[in-house]
DNA sequence: TTATTAGCCGACTATTTTAGTAGGTTAAAT
DNA sequence: ATTTAACCTACTAAAATAGTCGGCTAATAA
């Protein structure tokens, strides 16, 4: 078992799309500057996020990624699955045989928190979490943060007026 | 976050000195030989678990290991935590400055799960383990293979006699 | 007393995974 | 025609895993 940045990035990514959804595709580069994830990496990420499905793609200028589902139908433990980070802690992947084809003494008990973990990762989905109150608060501040960088690229305002600009 | 076979070892090894205890120190090497684990990572691992206070060693000959505290006091995730692999979800180490400072997008789903598996894990005690029935069976099978192997050994009985010898 | 047992200790290593980078191609919009 | 941004493959530095190896020390038993 592994939960790694991989499978944070992973959601956090999907997160940053479920927030940002019904202004059309969000680009990768998007994503990048708000959540800190290098781009290249995000690209491997979300090509494997699109291999199960769980966003669509839109090409060419003002494109980028869409939620191909219901925020309410995506769960983190399908996200966290769709990476590769298998969410099982035990060493045999279910089949009760990592002792030379038999069953080890703390098989049950690795399946068991398995479980555990599943049940609880899959009980929440990206609806839930936009509507908790400590992801709109870091998601608020990284928005505005993200415009004041826009202005400071195109590059004609003070510091000091950045906040009036908006 | 991680839970590979250093955990899932140690645990094992602990169960094991539970199910074998108050018959005097159990050797590394009986250990080693029941649940199928090398001998130098088990000597690596249970520094780490005697550092932690979690066994007592006995030198010499007819010495091994014995756990330091009963095993109604002993829980899982504490064995996890002493060989370093650490329950904790988060990439901040539960200081919520993973995004260059600042607390990211997802931080408190990790606070969140972090909880849950330590939860579960520190809920259960070495002597739980041993109580469960699925638990004694492997035990059982892994003691009569182990008595098996001693008889092959020593090497003065035909393998049809194995059980009787018993 | 001497051999043996079994814990103790440090260093070394092959393999795998992680977390990226680099460099290019293709599809769509302006 | 140019730009945008997805798409794809291959490569890589660093870290962690899962060990191995060799030698040392304390306690017991012959
Ligand atoms: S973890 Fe399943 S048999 Fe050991
Ligand atoms: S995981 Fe804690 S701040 Fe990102």
């Amino acid at each position: 078992m592994r939960l790694t940045t991989k499978g944070r990035y992973a959601v956090t990514a999907m997160l940053d799309l479920a927030l940002h959804a019904g202004k059309g595709p969000i680009s990768l580069a998007d994503i990048s500057e708000r959540q800190g994830i290098s781009l290249s990496y995000l690209e491997q990420l979300f090509a494997k996020l699109r291999r199960s499905e769980l966003v669509r793609s839109v090409r060419g200028p003002g494109g980028g990624y869409q939620l191909s589902r219901d925020q309410v139908n995506i769960n983190v433990a399908e996200v966290i699955d769709a990476v590769n980070e298998s969410v099982d802690a035990t060493g045999c992947h279910g089949s009760g045989d990592c002792q030379s084809g038999q069953t080890c003494l703390t098989h049950h008990l690795w399946c068991d928190l398995s479980e555990q973990i599943h049940a609880f990762l899959s009980s929440i989905s990206l609806l839930d979490l936009v509507q908790r109150k400590d992801v709109q608060q870091v998601a608020k501040r990284q928005d505005r943060r993200y415009v004041d960088q826009l202005i400071m690229s195109t590059g004609e305002k003070a510091p000091a007026d950045r906040k009036a600009a908006v």
